[in-house]
This record gives C-alpha cells, structure tokens and sequence, in this order.
RNA sequence: CGCGGGGUGGAGCAGUUCGGUAGCUCGUCGGGCUCAUAACCCGAAGGUCAUAGGUUCAAAUCCUAUCCCCGCAA
C-alpha cells in the first residue's frame, strides 16, 4: 500500500516506525519545517524527520498545504492512503480528497473527549483514571472524523503527562497497524463521534504553569503531573522560579496557602486544601533533586512562601 | 553569533566584589549515650576549587582560551 506519512514531534515516531517495518511502502513523509530550537536557537528537524532521512525516506516541510502546488505535489506521489500522526497542521478538503482510501489519524485520546492540541495532558490534568488512544477518518473539522478503533489504558496515580504520552505512542502505533489490517480486510466499520459528548483539549498555556497555592493540594498535583515535562510547574521563591517536576499529596496538614514547612520526608507546601510534599524540584540554573537535598544548600528562614509573582 | 546562570570532598551550597590557612548543612567511617532510633554527644577520613595557560611574593578569587551542565526562549 502506498502510503504517505505526516506527522511531526515524538508522538508520531512509532507509528512511523512500525509501518516501515511491516512492510507498507512510505513513499514520502510530511512533517513541520525545522524550527529553531533548544539553547543557540539552531535549526533543529524534527523527530519524524529524522527518522525518516536515515530510512531514505523523501521528506517534505511545505509551510502550508493550501496552495494548489502543495496540493499537486501530493497528487503526483500518487498516494492510496494518508497516515497522519500529530502533524500540527489541518488538512484543506483538496488534500483529504487526494487518497482513494481515506486519511487515518492516530489521537491520544479516547474520542470524542479530547479533541485538539494536548489530549494527553489534559487527561492528567483532569486526574482521570482512564485514557487511550483512537483512530480515526480524518474530515475538514479539529478530531471530529468517524472513529475506527479504541485502546484505552489506566492513568497510574503518580504518571506524569510524559508518561503517560510515551506509553500511548507505542499503543497508538499498535493500534495504527491493527487499522489498517482492519480496514483492508473490510472488517472495520467507522462510526461517527457523538458530538454531545465531545471536549476540547487546547494547547497548554504558560499560565498554567505558575502555580496558584489556593488550589486543593489535588488539583495542584494533578496539575503538576500534567504539565510535566513540559511547559513545567513552578512556585516563586525569593524572586527565583522553583520548578516542580513531581510532587505528592499530604492529607489532613494544613496552612497558610503557598507557605513552606519542613517534614522528614523534604520540603511541602501548604494549599487551600492539605499540603504537597515536593518530591523532585529544580532551583534556576539548578540540576533536578529531591527537596532534601535543595534545603541543605537553601535552609528555610522561618514564614518562607512562595510568592505570586517575581 | 537570541538572552542569562553555573562547575568548590559522596549530595546540596557559601566563599569570588576588595587575591593571603578550604568553610556550612548533610552523608560516610569510628567511638559514646540509650530498651531503642533516621534522635543526641565526641572524633576521623575524604578536595588537582571543571581544564589549560597567563599576571603575582602569593590565585577558588584577577586575565585569556577550552570543555561540560542548566534556566529563558521555541
């Protein structure tokens, strides 16, 4: 089966991975143009991109896909179907109608809930128990395409967002390649989502990531678990970010919201509702460690809190 | 050449402004106290101060170059 693969970041590499090795013939990948990136702000290609150039794979980073030569570029490869894995780009009706067979999407998320940008993050960020993968027909609208298969998984109760999203790449390309055996054995049959129940997921903000201590010790757990690893929770502590990679709830202690203690286990913080024992904290210009550690460089002064802004 | 911070015994940090004996909180090891302990007391080991040059009577500290790490930004 010809196929051409679009996607970009992480999350699309084992669906990428797992098509060449069964055999299908990608004939050209899509991904996003480099960008610059990381300390230097280099050019830097994308995960897909790479892996697809050390399988001699043709790539192509067009900045858009509605331009009537995107469009016949795509044409010309002659293509039965598309595989599209997180590409970050919607595709215009024209191209949906290039591939005989249909566009096959994979989303980190059990659909209709969570459509968008960041499924997985959300998912945590909600602290639901249960999440998964779905594949999908892709049509003109955001996740809204006729459903073809479902995997879902258990949300374990410390998983980070990251976590979570590196299980559900490996599920999502299992999945994939079930779909497509599915569909051309004929035994898979699409059913549309049902709109009532559908959620959206946007991209994560930064606004997100300072954390507001009159939150439940719950939420802001779940919070940080969500936002790791990326953009980052963090409190302000004498006008310098913490960064707070993993915590964990400390029922039944309370206090004044955003103030400090110290428990044998490390440093916790008290919030509108119990406290959170930080775990894994990162000071600026600082490596990652435990709580313990950071207080024997940074002993508490008695009434240290974080503060709401720097 | 996007902006910025850092590298000091095993861990986390101070000391660098203004050059002059290598410090702190822990950990480790030994001893003591205790019914007992991650508690307390006493003692000990452990450092080419990232690397290489330079200035100086004298460099962790000043100058130059290099390596490595990290935050912002995406």
């Amino acid at each position: 089966m010809r196929i051409v693969f679009m996607g970009t970041p992480d999350f699309a590499v084992p669906s990428l991975q797992i098509l060449i090795e069964n055999g299908y013939e990608v004939c050209a990948v899509y991904t996003q143009p480099d960008k610059p990136k990381g300390r230097g702000h280099k050019l830097m290609p994308s995960p897909v991109k790479e892996l697809a150039l050390s399988r001699n794979i043709p790539v192509f980073q067009p900045g858009t896909l509605r331009t009537p030569e995107a469009a016949e570029q795509l044409r010309s490869l002659k293509p039965e179907l598309f595989v599209v894995v997180a590409y970050g780009k919607i595709l215009p009706k024209e191209v949906l109608e290039i591939p005989p067979l249909g566009c096959v999407n994979v989303h980190g998320s059990l659909l209709p809930k969570y459509r968008g940008a960041a499924p997985v993050q959300w998912a945590v960020l909600n602290g639901d128990s249960v999440s998964g993968v779905t594949t999908m027909l892709l049509n003109e609208g955001v996740d809204t395409g006729d459903i073809l298969l479902k995997e879902q998984t258990h949300v374990g109760e410390e998983e980070t967002a990251g976590e979570l999203f590196d299980r559900l790449k490996e599920t999502g390309a299992q999945l994939l390649l079930k779909t497509l055996k599915g569909l051309s054995e004929g035994s898979i049959q699409p059913v549309p989502q049902k709109e009532e129940e559908a959620t959206f997921a946007p991209l994560l903000s930064k606004e997100l990531s300072c954390l507001d201590w009159n939150l439940s010790a719950k939420e802001l757990f779940n919070r940080i678990r969500g936002l790791n690893p990326w953009p980052g929770a963090y409190g302000i502590l004498d006008g310098k970010k913490l960064k707070i990679h993993r915590a964990r709830v400390v029922p039944y202690l309370s206090g004044e919201p955003g103030t400090l203690t110290e428990l044998a286990e490390g440093m916790a913080v008290f919030c509108k509702e119990g406290a959170l024992l930080l775990t894994e904290i990162q000071p600026e210009n600082g490596k990652k460690m435990d709580s313990k550690s950071y207080l024997m460089g940074h002993p508490l002064t008695p009434g240290a809190r974080f503060a709401k802004e720097i």
